[in-house]
DNA sequence: CCAAAAGTGTTTTCCATACACCCATGC
DNA sequence: GCATGGGTGTATGGAAAACACTTTTGG
């Protein structure tokens, strides 16, 4: 081995925040569910901050990708790899693991509510807003914040938002979920003009009671 | 040490995209200077990728953040360390070093003129049009068009922008900036108009010859 | 006078917002 | 009929683009 390569260096994991939409049943018939937001946490049985919610991921094989390594722990603790992925940021600070120098490579992950369901009683989902600092290991806390931050970013210049989505899905339902990401409400007519080029109608409806049936959309492939 | 940390790790590395514009003087007076944009490349005089071109950077060492690791090798290839940097995007391909996994940070880097200037010699400008994929090393020609593809979109909704300028400028200066980093052309009344938010004016004036001077300005503040 | 670049004013087009209204369903 | 949510049309204000024009300098 080159002499460059003999010294010690800093460790390397990965760490992915992944985001769900949760839709609230409605008390009775005739009424919008509440949605919202929630993020993918465990509880970690060892130390350091043992008890403490933590983000999956892990340390880094010196043979792996980032994404094939945070998609390997997402198997392992349930039966699912449907979740899209894109990096996010690598936090470096020095001290952010007490043990060793590591540096996390840092990925945000979305996932339909279907895929979600499947971790239940595996994982926790907490609503972002439910999350507090201290109750979080290492720094994933900021990396939840910075995650967010993209999240709202990037729902007003590109398409990402249908991976929180099932595959058909109303006019409502998508503008429900803008807005519990973004945290503030529009007029169903000025959405719909917004976002009528993204998506693609269906000849389907929904069955719901007490109200005109909604036409069923799909995410439209742009190029 | 922990038993997790017994196992062979990725090395981690650095890498900077720094760029910065080149005024080039006009052949007579009377004549709009031409501008490019530019990137800092050494030559690599080691194998892997012997003469070939690469990104300044280097090793991580276990007690250091990648922004130092940066600076102190821009500061000991030339006497500067008036740069900003931001994060870019974090390389992992297996195989982008044949001696051994080692994953890449890599940032951007902008860098006024008058400070490009001290590196003659030490570096080379190379235009951003000008370099091939063959005459760099390693995947630095990828990680080029990935900083060239952040710069441009966030001149857009950023004030980055002013990391390329002196500290006065005219607008018509400011312009050619943009329109060299963007490859279009804006009409100078309509350009005016967007950015005029984000720049002070002062009571200096530039004395060019042949036609009337230009106000100076600042970039401005904003909270 | 002219050439060159700095700088301004006006019109038109487009898009986001606000708001009023109609439609389809279950009870 | 009514309540509830789905869905459409239109007016308005402000930004962006296009274009014509004036100003200030040196030669």
């Amino acid at each position: 081995m080159d002499s460059i390569f003999n010294y010690e260096h800093p460790f390397v994991c990965t760490d992915a925040v992944v985001f769900s939409i949760k839709t609230q049943e409605p008390d009775s018939y005739r009424k919008l569910p509440d949605t919202s937001l929630r993020v993918l946490l465990y509880k970690r049985d060892t130390d350091p901050s043992q008890n403490k919610w933590c983000l999956p991921g892990g340390f880094l094989n010196i043979d792996e990708l980032p994404e094939d390594n945070i998609c390997r722990k997402l198997s392992v603790k349930a039966e699912v790899d449907k979740c899209w992925l894109e990096q996010l940021y690598t936090f470096c600070d020095l001290n952010r693991d007490p043990r060793a120098r590591v540096i996390s490579i840092a990925y945000l992950g979305l996932m339909n509510e279907a895929e979600a369901m499947k971790y239940e009683g595996k994982a926790t989902w907490f609503d972002v807003h439910a999350i507090s600092e201290a109750d979080l290991a290492f720094d994933h806390y900021s990396i939840i914040q910075t995650a967010l931050e993209r999240l709202r970013s990037k729902i007003l210049y590109t398409n990402i938002i249908f991976n929180l989505l099932p595959e058909e899905f109303t006019l409502t339902q998508l503008q429900n979920v803008y807005e519990t990401i973004l945290g503030k409400k529009d007029q169903a007519a000025n959405f719909r003009r917004k976002i009528i080029d993204l998506v693609q109608e269906t000849d389907r409806y929904t069955s719901d009671k007490g109200h005109r049936p909604a036409k069923l959309y799909t995410k439209k492939e742009v190029y």
